[in-house]
DNA sequence: TAGATTGTTAATCGATTAACAATC
DNA sequence: TAGATTGTTAATCGATTAACAATC
């Protein structure tokens, strides 16, 4: 079946709308326009409209958008109404912090495994799961059902792994490293290079200062 | 003084022009044409090279690019040519992972100080800095030089604290926390909002699942 | 019904790609 | 010099915004 392509740019917007509606239920706001919404969010109207009607006529004309639905139907399309299972490969302080984090767990994504190569490591529990040694990992693949994998690995062990990772049919993988992983077509992977992150907020601040100090 | 406006597309790019230039060095390559960097980063020439001469001619016709010098002049660009004093709001998981990060000293992001609400954590060392109480914030935004503040408290206290950061002077915050912060136009905010990557991610799943199973 | 607000088409704006003259 | 490759203008493509008929 083969779907409407849908813009990256859309895509990216849409968890964004989903917190925003879920701060609304929170406040029992029942109902929202476009325009409203697109004030709260200092966007426009017209793209929320456009964004939302990529997925289809979630609202009613005279009335707007009922904000249950649409929370509960945008969580549909980011694909929240199933359970994942994640391993985290690099139990290092990033990899930890991710482990408990207690949002993602809420929202249907589930920890099941926690690799690390540091054999000190090795047994120690992090959110009740014992850290397992990464010489394991195809066999654990193998017997469990893994949806997605986070590499929070440094760059030279996060590459090797990738590809155990995709020779052993996994075909998501939230990848912290620094590196772009070469993988398959088949393989969806979201990049969260943080220390791009901070470079764009260097770059922001020294053009400030340049526009302003001078 | 007023530079020419440059769009974000183009910002969010140059990191990574500078993580591959840094590649390049560390293999002895000397100079590159924007036609052999495309192919590595599975880009188009021609944007590589309307990106980079945004901020000057930096190659040789007949040449190409000196890797080098590009990546020392992309480098001032990010403004990784001088040291940024940043202080670390919330010293859970994420913000002691963030805290132990090595890369981020190198370019020159400096950690001076480490914060946190949890009586429990005061005085106890990360990286050599003890982490201090919330309430001694403001005294210690007066004294000394921060540039960079690190929200990775929880929602309503990063609100807060947010509103004391802008009052003592920061203008940069690089925002880990789920929520858009409204702060004056002059405050520079990056946000990295983990669980939005994480939904992407798992969008993108469900979208192939539907695709090639049904 | 009248007013409000959507869904959707059309217009505009911006970003990417292509092309090529300039020049090393 | 001839070949290579940039810097830059022009063409294309895509995304955002505006407008408005449909309809609740």
């Amino acid at each position: 079946m083969e779907t409407k392509q849908i813009s990256k740019a859309v895509i990216k917007r849409l968890p964004r709308y989903y917190r925003y509606l879920g701060e609304l239920m929170e406040d029992n706001v029942e109902r929202i326009s476009s325009n409203e919404l697109s004030k709260k969010m200092h966007t426009t109207a017209s793209q929320i409209r456009q964004d939302l009607n990529n997925f289809g006529g979630f609202g009613q004309q005279g009335y707007g958008y009922n904000v249950h639905y649409l929370y509960t139907e945008i969580g549909k399309i980011l694909g929240l109404d199933t359970i994942h299972p994640m391993i985290i490969l690099g139990a290092g302080n990033l990899g930890q912090a991710l482990a408990n984090y207690v949002d993602f767990e809420k929202r249907g994504f589930k920890l099941v495994g926690i690799f690390d190569v540091n054999p000190v490591l090795e047994g120690i529990a992090v959110r009740g799961l014992e850290i397992q040694m990464l010489s394991e990992l195809p066999f654990f693949l193998k017997e469990n059902n893994v949806e997605i994998a986070i590499l929070t690995l440094p760059k030279n062990k996060a590459k090797e792994m990738a590809d155990i990772l995709v020779e052993n049919g996994i075909k998501a993988i939230w990848n912290f490293a620094h590196l772009d992983l070469e993988t398959p077509d088949d393989v969806i992977v979201e990049n969260v290079h943080l220390s791009e992150s901070l470079m764009t907020l260097s770059y922001n601040l020294s053009k400030y200062r340049q526009e302003h100090v001078e």
